[in-house]
DNA sequence: TAATGGTAGGGGAGGAAAACGGTCGCCTAT
DNA sequence: TATTGATAGGCGACCGTATTCCTCCCCTAC
């Protein structure tokens, strides 16, 4: 008997004598491999029969093989208040692999009303059974045993598991994989047909004193650090050797699920070798295809692609970059840089001299190292590290899965604690069936006030409400098993549109428990954090609060998926129904003073004009503001001041930029503040963004619109003068979809296309970020979009118009009108208006409204103006077309 | 196919639809 | 032998062009 406290990394089963064993893999605090076997469970789910002793005997009948046992229980239907429990039908079966098809029988057969968690994965069930949660600590006891299955140097036949508290990882042990396929010229490579060349591989810690080995399948010279091999196959089983002796917990790589992964295992199996990357020594490692991605799983380890961390944070705004290539990737975190061998060399250099071969080695070298560099210095791992432990998934499926999977994941194991049954999740048919039904009926969203647009002088003080959906599953006890379908005795809570749910008194509904937990597990980690002084800890209890946010924030999300186990449009309605209503009364209480007005708020927060300039004052009024909203509101949501913005302009909806200011003590820290602003969207060149920002910088730091101007027409005669390098000038957009499923014509789907047909090995596919410039000519502008370096190698020429008319200046007229500055000025025709006297006028486009008061004529080129018309009939200033102005509109052609 | 949390909203580009202007043929009134 | 004066103005049809509107797409805010 001995006693072995391990860090849960994987969990699967094998069936022996027709019976389920569960194995948990994972790595003890010696740093050990290790694997407990459980041997009695066995898989279930609940069924409402049609008519039960015929389904009892049915099953008895048709399955006698695989059911080992079938009860009645009672339990608690998981959709509407439920007073009394339903007797159902337990079934209990002897292999996992066979609740699908009895499942399916029973159903199409007719003999259930219906079924219940009969799609929950046997891991899944097991580990919520015995209450494990991946990537945490347990303490397992029972014997050591013998056994030739798996790779592990611990072998226990588990009895018990106790949780262990421990925050630390294990010593856990990486391998990056980078391989480069050498005899491809012209087409994708064909992982059936084309060998691998190399094999770069990237180890941390060290493999014997290696941090890297680039494995090569054709004989050269011996290098250091490199390992020679007389042909693919031998490189391929020296690979195998490396992987058993190394014996990683995490495979990683840069787009390995996409390429290296599913590559290697066809090429194992081409060449007639075992594909048992893991820690099974029999089960087959595997690679599927689903939807736009594929997914590995390898036993035992944990396959995690930095590709895919890197798409995610850029998504988040963690990481603001508008490209994302290894090489980009490197330069901005790392600050390293990539050795650039384009697909094309990659033939090239393979087939070339001893030198180029070198360069090749060194390129492939590089690429696994910097994956693995940027997975590890940057941490990449923890935040889903602690989503696991958190949702309680394996980590392999928190990094594969969506948010969905890890609330239900939660919600599987809260229902069954309270004697619950979840739906299972929804057919094909019903999918449809919601996809239509939400289309008509709809799931209306938060409200967005109505800005008021321009600069705003005076500090504006931003008040949010902490975790508002959260708070409103809390405070109006929202949940499916509380939800009144009927008529219900007791105390009833009615949303603002009139959904009602049994009070927290009747019964508490269970998703607001888990949702009140993780708020106060939160706020305790946050604690916690503040009071540590270990940087490492510190990170982790970060990373902490932050997945259980993320976890708290999904429910709300969960309720209106349509493919949802608890799909509920009434509920997702009432939330957001709740939302508004907050939102609303929250500015109307702030209005009833009238000294103040709400400029502006979305969702869950709101603007308010203090009228004060001095930012110690406007605090105080926020405070005051604050705990004005938090009595009025109170118990239902809580109100909290974000930040004071010093000056703050407001173009429209969702888009915004303001100067905020902090005081701490004496100390005071200025920052801007930008959002939906083309300065932070990555489907702008970085000229429009870094312009941009600049002006916006002037105009909130100095107001001087003068200076703005003046820095605006230094940029555009830049550009006129070609003066801008080409880099500046790229934009970026993202592949979505399939080409051929496009309707219109897009500029980077056009890119593309060019780019397939004259080197089919470079062009970007689904999911990709595609760069692109737009060149002279007459065609489309989607037409003209080319791959930059294209237009590098052949010298095309730039269309700076198109950059001047459709990329710089309009996201600036948006700005200087909002300030009361038209595009007349910001080319430099008429006068320079000063910001704060256009501000003290008040006067929006002032131009525009002169001609509207006094119908005249303006140059269709330059927008010069005249009361009359030149007497050559075109414009004195450019010789442009004279057009008739009426009514604030141009129109009518003379001449 | 299998499966990937939600809605609100701004803004660019392309293309369809509607609007407009010019011309022509035809008619009528003068 | 015959529709046959000349002119202005109204109207519909047609056609090309400039606007407007709508849809698709991307990306962001929350």
């Amino acid at each position: 008997m001995a006693n072995t406290k391990f860090q849960l990394l994987d969990c699967d089963y094998v069936v022996v004598n027709n019976n389920p064993i569960a194995r948990l893999f994972g790595k003890t605090e010696t740093g050990k491999t290790i694997c407990a076997f459980y041997e009695d469970y066995k898989p279930y789910f609940y069924a409402i029969p049609k008519d039960k002793d015929g389904l009892i005997n049915y099953l008895k009948k048709e399955f006698k093989q695989v059911i080992f046992k079938i009860e009645e229980v009672e339990k608690l239907l998981p959709v509407g208040f439920q007073t009394n429990k339903t007797k159902v039908l337990k079934i209990t079966a002897t292999d996992p692999s066979q609740v699908p098809i009895i499942r399916d029988k029973i159903v199409s057969e007719g003999l259930v009303d219906n079924i219940y968690e009969a799609d929950i994965f046997f891991k899944n069930r097991f580990m919520a059974d015995f209450e494990l949660n991946g990537m945490e600590w347990y303490e397992v006891s029972g014997d050591k045993i013998n056994t030739n299955t798996v790779k592990t140097e611990v072998l226990i036949k588990a009895k018990e598991f106790k949780k262990v508290s421990n925050k630390e990882n294990a010593d856990l042990k990486y391998m990056s994989i980078d391989i480069e396929i050498g005899t491809v010229l012209e087409s994708l490579p064909n992982p059936t047909k084309d060998p691998i060349s190399m094999i770069s591989l990237s180890f941390a810690p060290d493999f014997r004193a290696n941090t890297s080995l680039v494995l090569i399948s054709k004989h050269i010279n011996q290098m250091n650090g490199v390992l020679v091999f007389k042909d693919e196959k031998a490189m391929l089983e020296g690979f195998l050797k490396i992987l058993d002796s190394f014996d990683p917990d995490f495979i990683t790589g840069y787009n390995i699920n996409g390429f290296d992964l599913p590559y290697i295992l066809t090429r194992l199996s081409e060449n007639k070798l075992p594909r048992t990357l893991g820690r099974d020594k029999n089960k087959q490692s595997i690679s599927r295809k689903f939807a736009a991605k594929t997914r590995s799983s390898i036993v035992g380890r944990v396959v995690a692609d930095v590709y895919e961390f890197v798409k995610e944070s850029i998504g988040k705004g963690i990481l603001r970059l508008k490209r994302y290539g290894l090489g980009d990737v490197s330069r901005e975190l790392l600050g390293l840089d990539k050795v650039d061998v384009t697909h094309g060399e990659i033939s090239k250099y393979w087939n070339g001299t001893t030198e180029q071969l070198k360069k090749l080695i060194d390129y492939a070298r590089v690429d696994s190292l910097l994956a693995l560099k940027l997975l590890i210095e940057k941490t990449m791992l923890d935040k889903f590290i602690e989503l696991s432990k958190v949702s309680g998934l394996l980590l392999q499926d928190v990094l594969d899965g969506g948010e969905a999977t890890r609330v239900e994941n939660i919600l599987l194991r809260e229902f069954d604690k309270e004697d619950y049954i979840l739906p299972m999740r929804p057919s094909t048919h019903e999918i449809l069936k919601r996809r239509s039904n939400k289309e008509t009926k709809g799931l209306k969203g938060a409200l967005v006030l109505e800005p008021k647009i321009g600069l705003h002088t005076n500090c504006v003080v931003y008040l949010d409400f902490k975790s508002m959906y959260p708070s409103i599953f809390i405070s109006y006890n929202i949940c499916p098993t509380t939800l009144c379908k009927k008529e219900v005795a007791g105390e009833i809570i009615e949303t603002p549109d009139h959904t009602k749910f049994v009070s927290s008194k009747t019964k508490m509904g269970i998703i607001p428990k888990i949702v009140k937990h993780l708020i106060q597990e939160r706020d305790l980690v946050r604690k916690q954090m503040k009071e540590e002084s270990n940087v490492a800890m510190k990170r982790i209890l970060d990373a902490r609060q932050l997945a259980l946010k993320y976890v708290t924030n999904s429910f709300y999300g969960y309720t209106g998926y349509a493919l949802a186990r608890v799909y509920s449009l009434d509920i997702a309605n009432a939330i957001t129904g709740c939302g508004r209503y907050l939102i609303q009364a929250t500015k109307d209480t702030v209005e009833s003073d009238s000294k103040f007005k709400v400029i502006y708020g979305d969702t869950d927060s709101i603007m308010v004009d203090t009228n004060v300039s001095d930012v110690g004052k406007a605090m105080e009024i926020g405070l005051e503001l604050e705990k004005k909203i938090n009595d009025s509101l109170k118990d239902i949501v809580e109100a909290k001041i974000e930040n004071v913005f010093k000056t703050l302009l407001i173009l429209a909806k969702k888009r915004y930029a303001g100067l905020v200011i902090e005081q701490n003590n004496s100390e005071v820290k200025e920052s801007i503040v930008m959002k939906g602003i083309e300065t932070v969207r990555r489907d702008w060149c970085d000229l429009t963004s870094e312009t941009l920002f600049s002006v916006l910088e002037i105009v909130l730091k100095e107001q001087s619109a003068k200076k703005a101007v003046e820095y605006v027409k230094g940029i555009l005669s830049k550009l006129e003068r070609n003066e801008i390098s080409i880099e500046k000038l790229v934009i970026t957009k993202s592949i979505s979809k399939s080409l051929r499923d496009y309707k219109g014509v897009q500029p980077h789907i056009e890119v593309v296309k060019k780019i397939r047909k004259r080197n089919p090995t470079e062009a970007p596919s689904i999911g990709d970020r595609v760069g692109f410039v737009i060149i002279h000519g007459p065609q489309l502008m989607s037409e003209r979009a080319e791959d930059p370096t294209y237009v590098k190698e052949q010298g095309l020429k730039i269309d700076s118009k198109y950059y001047v008319e459709s990329q710089i200046l309009p996201p600036l007229e948006r700005v200087f009108d909002a300030v009361g500055i038209t595009k007349t000025e910001i080319i430099g025709i008429g006068r320079q208006l000063v910001l704060a006297e256009a501000m003290k006028n008040n006067v929006k486009k002032p131009v525009v409204d002169l001609l509207t008061s006094a119908e005249g004529f303006i140059c269709k080129e330059c927008n010069q103006n005249y009361r009359r018309i030149p007497l050559i009939g075109k414009c004195d200033n450019c010789n442009g077309e004279i057009l008739f102005y009426s009514a604030g509109q141009k129109g009518r052609h003379l001449g």
